[in-house]
DNA sequence: AGACTTATCTACCACTCGATACAAAAGTTG
DNA sequence: CAACTTTTGTATCGAGTGGTAGATAAGTCT
């Protein structure tokens, strides 16, 4: 079998590059024009890589995900819910503010809403953040069986928390928003965790 | 002086058709073609009226932030801090899932990115995002003065949790979410603002 | 009525959009 | 080297973008 011309870039170096502007656009203010010049291709040969616009997208998000995967299992084997919820916030203050990458999240930047013909980038954006959630649930669901929650405890409710505090988070840090003021909100929503010390002083 | 041939069209109801656009597609995803067909108007009418794309944003949200703030006025006026905090979350839970609007919130999903061209229309958003957080904060000091909240609360910092929680909420919102999912999520909310009963179970 | 002012409509502007046809180039394999 | 396969660059496609020029229509004021 004949192997053909090689290609003469490298596609994840090129997936970082379409990842940024993405990121910092969003999938309708991110150009074929920005995206080329940002990955060093022409279109041509990104449509015979990434198959279109959407495909390109798709890969990028692969990557995003892939990426955060080994901050995420870190944050799942916390030794308790509460640490995996300490863990979680934590790091999503970290990489949301983190200066090597756009502010905030990609998959609430990419696109919330969008134009006529890419009205299903927002449904491919929300499953993969659904993901979080569902992981986060399942953890705290185990962290039920454990004892570790207590019966009372809604791991459903629980995980949706964090997970809209973390979207909530995004667009806090896609607005400017420096890292302390992450850490702090971080920090006020672990006080609606279960297992907090109270803090003192009668209120209300 | 002389007045000129009068407006065919009413410039609010007008306003209220391009805001439905805005918040579905968001900015870039809105095209004049989609914004004078809702609005039934031609582009000329448009631009004599708002002067732009990006004026006619400014004057929706302008009309936006009208209708919310007779609701802020009401949460505002909550007896104490946490009573503000109870009726804010739950007048969001509400509102980002208004099925007489599109889910979640203009501020959110008008664009968190834009592309070339669009660049300050994200700071615009973010600008009227931080009016609300600013409220809550004032509101919470004032709420400290009156010795409402104890001297180690921070209004700052709740006010920008409450700020991010409903960002967030809009987010879970524009996913499909329904109403009594964010409603859970203002109750798990609330659980990190001072002033809760706290529930009963030795935890971690 | 007639002058004047402003809005509306049709048609169109230059430009950018995502995507592709085609030929030249760069490899691998026999 | 020659045959073959795939990638690359140039040049371009039709459609859609935000925005406007110019003529006409619809009012008010004298």
């Amino acid at each position: 079998m004949v192997m053909g011309r090689p290609r003469s870039f490298d596609a994840d170096m090129a997936l970082d590059e379409a990842m940024e502007v993405f990121w910092r656009h969003g999938y309708d203010g991110a150009s074929l024009a920005m995206l080329t010049k940002a990955m060093g291709i022409k279109a041509p040969s990104l449509y015979a890589a990434f198959g279109s616009k959407e495909g390109l997208l798709k890969a990028a998000l692969d990557r995003y995900a892939q990426r955060r995967s080994e901050h995420m299992r870190y944050v799942l084997a916390g030794p308790s819910a509460r640490a995996v919820a300490e863990r979680f916030l934590s790091s999503i203050a970290e990489s949301h503010t983190d200066p090597a990458n756009p502010p905030g999240c990609l998959l609430v930047q990419g696109g919330l809403a969008c134009g006529a013909g890419s009205e299903n980038i927002p449904f491919e954006l929300a499953s993969r953040r659904a993901q979080t959630e569902t992981e986060l649930r399942e953890r705290f669901i185990q962290a039920k069986q454990d004892g570790d929650l207590t019966d009372d405890a809604d791991p459903a409710a629980l995980a949706r928390f964090l997970s809209t505090v973390a979207s909530g988070m995004g667009v806090l840090a896609s607005s400017g928003a420096n890292r302390d003021a992450l850490r702090e909100v971080a920090r006020v929503s672990l006080s609606a965790f279960p297992g907090h010390r109270e803090r003192g002083g009668a209120m209300l």
